[in-house]
DNA sequence: CTTAAAAATGTAATCAATTACATTTTAATT
DNA sequence: AATTAAAATGTAATTGATTACATTTTTAAG
């Protein structure tokens, strides 16, 4: 493999002349340019990248937290991530989690060893136990009380808009199926839930929350607990859209119509949801947005370029299908 | 940060030796490894990672190129990867290519600069033009006539032992969506289908093919043109599960049933093919484990242990639900 | 107690780029 | 033509770990 110095040797200049031709041309003339050119052709040299690496004490490069990257959610947000990041000259190390706290912190140290320039962290966990002093952005289920910057929805909001429409449809006994409940996005949107159903003089039951764990499984076995309640719902909302294909089922095995029998709703709006049966009424979220958002907000960090807003918060729609109807 | 010449300072003993403590601890006597180990505590010294690969010309860092991570199939793929890559002590860097041959040449390079180790290609395209000796694993979707090792599934046999199942079921006119016509998979897919036709003496109809990329809406629309043919199919083969769902919600818009009045199959065993309506049968295919041996064997090659088979093959099995059914 | 072999440790070169600072060349002005 | 400022280029230090080779220490054998 050619070295600078050969380049610089058949160029007939010096190797600071040759560097410089490559990252800051318009400081070198024209005759010279060419020149370098020339024998950088010649030579087939390619600049060794480590070594600029670790001269610069900079990698272009980041790293992704998530809890599982086979999530279609995660998997297209981390698509939005990977695009921006291409195009801001970063490379993506993927880091999938699968919720293992010590996979989580191997992860995160590759910043405190210079492998990676940032994090970008798609849980709702602070990889840092103090409030560190390392680029990181939290996007999609996000922290409270950190300093970390966050791209969120306003999920309570989101929440609230959901319940609402099922309110507006007749619906009174609205069950809810809900992710782990250490996560803030299932706290936040409980509360939303809570709300609106306050809102409208509906008495809150316990008995209609059922934990789940975002899988089609979970949506299932929820659901059929439900279903032996007292009063059973005339309505589930579900915590993401996986959840609710198994809601609907689970609610098809027990010989019952939707959304005749029973309402179903999701929340996220994959693609699948436009082709389950019935399509499913969700909420959409900009998948490709967060990913995207948190790449250039992380790069804006980094290189400590204009002002970083605290907290992002991007736009939801309420996307109304046939998986609900009136009660 | 604390360097290594601050913590041989601390210990009273030479960089060598806190070196050795580090990467070969039994070379150095219990009684300086204490001592050292001590120092690199009270120093809180982590090793400079850049550094190191500089030094080593190591990156410790793969490069996985995959068409679009966020379809479900790849992404399981890639979890597969990424998991055998952690205890392998790799790190995974994630090139979404979008079927862009510039952007995949852009991941591609990173090796010839160090910055990767090997490569695993996930698309049917050889990245570099002429065989180089970069390490490089082709795995799923695989190239014909280079010499990259391939982890694969017998596509021909696979789409041979789906066909022969709908002949089994009484069906004669057959039709089958395909992907892209340049992909390997596509092509042998298409010739396991038209073998198994002729074994059974059914004669292959050219009408009875359609082109489809993947996604839900092309399975839709290679349906609607399907079903105009002088005598539509009675059953639909669809080279992966998305299409075959948006084939199924084709054949519903158009008021018939499924499997009663069309049976339709997939390809892959995504999560959701349980969960439609009907559930699809559907060939399903190790995701997982495609990443894992693609990884286990660029590892081998890369550190250049053990034989490397030039192609292995995976196993699939045809799981048989309720899209289908006798004709 | 020697002596030889093995184990442990140390010295200093090395990796390939970047860049602060020094020097030379060119351009502009009088 | 002389002077000065600006642009271009060069010199050589620097980055932090690894490791070949040299040296010292320990262990084992006679």
């Amino acid at each position: 493999m050619a070295t600078i110095r050969d380049v610089s040797k058949i160029a007939g200049v010096s190797v600071a002349t040759v560097s410089r031709t490559l990252s800051k041309p318009d400081k070198v003339s024209a005759k010279t340019r060419e020149i370098v050119n020339a024998a950088i052709l010649e030579t087939n040299y390619k600049p060794d990248i480590l070594a600029r690496n670790f001269r610069t004490r900079k990698s272009s490069t980041i790293v992704v937290l998530v809890p599982d990257i086979a999530n279609p959610f995660f998997s297209r947000v981390i698509r939005g991530i990977e695009q921006t990041a291409q195009s801001l000259g970063y490379a993506v190390l993927l880091g999938d989690t699968q919720g293992d706290l010590e996979r989580e912190s191997t992860y995160a140290n590759m910043v405190n060893t210079s492998q990676a320039e940032g994090i970008i962290q798609l849980d709702s966990h602070n990889p840092f136990e103090n409030n560190s002093d390392v680029p990181i952005v939290n996007a999609c289920d996000c922290v409270r009380g950190t300093d970390m910057p966050t791209i969120e929805l306003d999920n309570a909001a989101a929440a609230r808009k959901m319940t609402d429409y099922l309110i507006s449809l007749g619906h009174k006994n609205i069950a809810i199926i809900t992710g782990p409940l250490d996560s803030t996005i299932t706290q936040d949107r409980l509360n939303g839930y809570k709300e609106a159903l306050k809102k409208s003089g509906i008495k809150f039951k316990p008995e209609n929350i059922n934990v789940g764990d975002y899988s089609f499984r979970s949506g299932m076995t929820a659901t059929r607990l439900l279903m032996k309640n007292r009063i059973p719902p005339s309505a589930i909302f579900c915590m993401n859209d996986e959840m609710a294909i198994g809601t609907i089922k689970q609610v098809k095995l027990m010989g019952l119509k939707v959304p005749d029998d029973i309402s179903v709703a999701g929340f996220d709006n994959i693609s699948f949801a436009e082709y389950c049966d019935p399509p499913l009424t969700t909420i959409s979220q900009p998948a490709e947005e967060f990913g995207s958002k948190a790449m250039s907000t992380l790069y804006r960090i980094i290189n400590q370029e204009g002002t970083i807003k605290k907290n992002i918060f991007l736009d939801f729609d309420l996307i109304i299908r046939n998986s609900t109807g009136p009660n």
